[in-house]
DNA sequence: TCGGCATGTCCAATATATAAGACATGTGTC
DNA sequence: GACACATGTCTTATATATTGGACATGCCGA
């Protein structure tokens, strides 16, 4: 789907598409890029870029930064992003969940999907404590590290899940190689489960807490999901992995 | 900039240039759309839009909603608003200063700014008291209908200003009329006491106070506001303004 | 039952947007 | 100074995206 096509594709290209490869990489990149350079990274002619680049500027949708050339979103894009999570339905109430779970504990709630073969944080609000932990949204993070991840691919075959995801996915961030047959018996206590909890797995001081927003048919289509500090007891988690469920539950379509 | 071509456009246009304005015409609907709804809208062909939705649903820029075939924005966009957001720096910190602002009074702050003839918000945090005064992001306001309104419009002459704003724009949601050279007096006030309050002008119940955030050039590039019940005292309002032009100074570049 | 109106897909023709390259200018390195 | 490399603007051609219209289908009301 966001499968990135590399420099190779020399062919002539629409615009539409071209703007599309645009934002796509300027997502990847999450800082401002000349327009030269964004050239070069998508294997796209100088002249057709500027030309692009400068359409979407007077429009609003890029804006260019002051100092060098470079150009990153504009406010357009904002807006429209803005309109997004107000008018979705799915969007709109989890924003409003997340107010809640992160108000009343004090930890960092995130709403979670699958994006291509990676999973994306779409929605966070940090909790008021000390250790403010702070995930991107919008940065793809490979699925194995992650308690969510587990969750999201609870609808796939096991031969759907190895083929999705890429081997290098599996060396976790510590440096750690998960056996992919591990993986998927995570999945699948997941999906028996209707929870996942994981305990330094992306990095060693978080514990991850995710439950399952299902749709009409009974499929994962995001997940909740708690970030805390690893030293919090037995206790407390069960008291946040509870919340949790009923907030899913609660934004999830009839069975 | 982002004055809407309206129907009569019936030459031969560029995709990009029509992906804008399928764009801009979902911002104003703020709810999904049909493809030929969209097409009527827009005077553009249908066979055009078909081929234009579907590229940009299959990218998500754009998602169909279940039931009927209507599309808006998608997922991605979201990502996009996301990333903008946290990049762009005016953007950020503001975002962290409405956080703060929020947090402290149980006030709702926001940030606005220009857009075309019309003034928006381009970020919000609601205060937890029970009177959630809530306006949507992104949607076009005229500008005699707010505080910040008089603050973004100071670098303009008195010609540019009446030149700028509709007639239309001068006439208040309560009906009552608004003289220019009033509003235009009210502009130069502001300049000179550097914020701005208003009571009951939108709207019988709510008082607006506005600070300016100033570009290298001393120009106002975006406001800071609180949006308070009337029945607050002085002394509170003026608690409020000073903390709002603190922040907006502090947001403001040097001069 | 029929007619009117909508959606969504497909096709062929031509106006035009994309692409390639030249050009002027600026900048840092040797 | 000369060189290599970058940016940004223009111009021209040709491959193709946009467009108008036809078509199949479905829904609603008379």
């Amino acid at each position: 789907m966001t499968k990135a096509e590399a420099p190779p594709a020399s062919e002539r290209q629409s615009g539409v598409d071209r703007v599309v490869d645009i934002f796509e990489e300027l997502l990847r990149s999450r800082a401002p890029v000349r327009v030269g350079e964004l050239a070069r990274r998508l294997g796209a002619p100088r002249s057709t870029l500027y030309n692009l680049v400068n359409r979407l500027v007077a429009a609003d949708l890029l804006e260019t930064t002051d100092e060098d050339g470079a150009v990153f979103f504009g406010r357009a894009i904002q807006l429209y992003g803005a309109a997004y999570a107000q008018t979705n339905p799915l969007q709109r109430r989890a924003g409003e969940a997340l107010d809640r779970l992160a108000a009343e504990t004090d930890a960092t709630a995130q709403l979670c999907a699958l994006r291509g073969n990676k999973y994306v944080v779409l929605d966070s609000r940090n909790g008021r404590g000390l250790f403010r932990i702070t995930a991107d949204v919008g940065v793809p993070v490979p699925l194995p590290w992650t308690a969510s991840g587990r969750l999201l691919l609870g609808h796939l075959s096991p031969g759907d899940i190895t083929a999705l995801i890429p081997p290098e996915d599996y060396r976790l961030p510590d440096g750690r190689t998960l056996a992919p047959e591990s993986f998927l018996a995570d999945v699948a206590r997941a999906r028996e489960d209707g929870h996942c909890v994981t305990l330094g797995l992306s990095d060693r001081f978080t514990c991850c807490l995710a439950a399952p927003v299902r749709d009409a048919r009974g499929r994962t289509a995001a997940t909740l999901c708690f970030v805390v500090p690893v030293d919090r007891d037995e206790g407390e988690r069960r008291g946040l992995l509870d919340r949790l469920r009923a907030a899913a539950d609660a934004l999830s379509d009839p069975a």
